[in-house]
DNA sequence: GACATATTTCAATTTTTCTTGAATTATTGA
DNA sequence: TCAATAATTCAAGAAAAATTGAAATATGTC
């Protein structure tokens, strides 16, 4: 992943508005939700969400489909897995041990696995 | 960590030339850089260099010490690794299959140690 | 103390991002 | 086809973030 790629999804999460719909997205799995609920519960503007998903989905954190009139919203895991590991690579290679407890938990939840 | 702390932190990263101010104290390691030094290397004015080393030291990623008349920065690694503490939470818990990788790298580094 | 160096602060400006409300597009069901 | 619903697009304005250059602060050296 580049910087630029980097900076889009960094900066997709980085607004309220944003961080509080994807929040809801992981919280309500695969199925996703349709952009009015989503506008509804954050208590925005529809056309407002619009901007905001439409950042998110550019960002590919998030993917969209249509199912009769609705146009549903669900986190694009892939997305979140891939700037995930551009940013422990950059915190933790050469240097494992400062991110400790963060490999300590998904140590750990592998060994649960 | 709430999400106004994540809102802080992420939107520091989420800019072209703290980014890669950030990326490169991340390679200098617990030494650091003096500000004019970054400056030089990314090649941006001094006084806009500061206003971004202050937005990282505010976010918790940096941290900052005088040594005669530099000013060194170097990444503060507990605000990363809340950071990534706090991604990781809401992208896997409760699915944690969904970021096999990134767990993955963290199992295989935990048990080369 | 006087001067040089390193950095920060400040005010002004520019640029980017976000919100608003109206208009538009797309889809469905009567 | 017509009306209703869901969502997006668009243009305008408001708000927030970034850059600039000058001034101020702090430190060290002679």
């Amino acid at each position: 992943m580049d910087d630029r790629t980097a900076i889009e999804a960094l900066s997709a999460l980085a607004q309220e508005h944003r961080l509080r719909t994807f929040r809801m997205l992981v919280k309500e799995g695969p199925s996703g939700l349709p952009a009015g609920e989503i506008a509804a519960r954050i208590e925005i503007a529809p056309s407002a969400l619009s901007f905001h998903l439409s950042h998110l989905e550019r960002a590919g954190l998030l993917r969209a489909w249509r199912v009769k009139r609705h146009v549903y919203y669900a986190v694009e895991v892939e997305g979140m897995r891939k700037l995930l590991a551009f940013l422990t690579e950059d915190c933790c290679r050469g240097r494992p041990e400062l991110c400790g407890e963060l490999t300590g938990w998904a140590a750990d939840d592998a060994r649960e696995r």
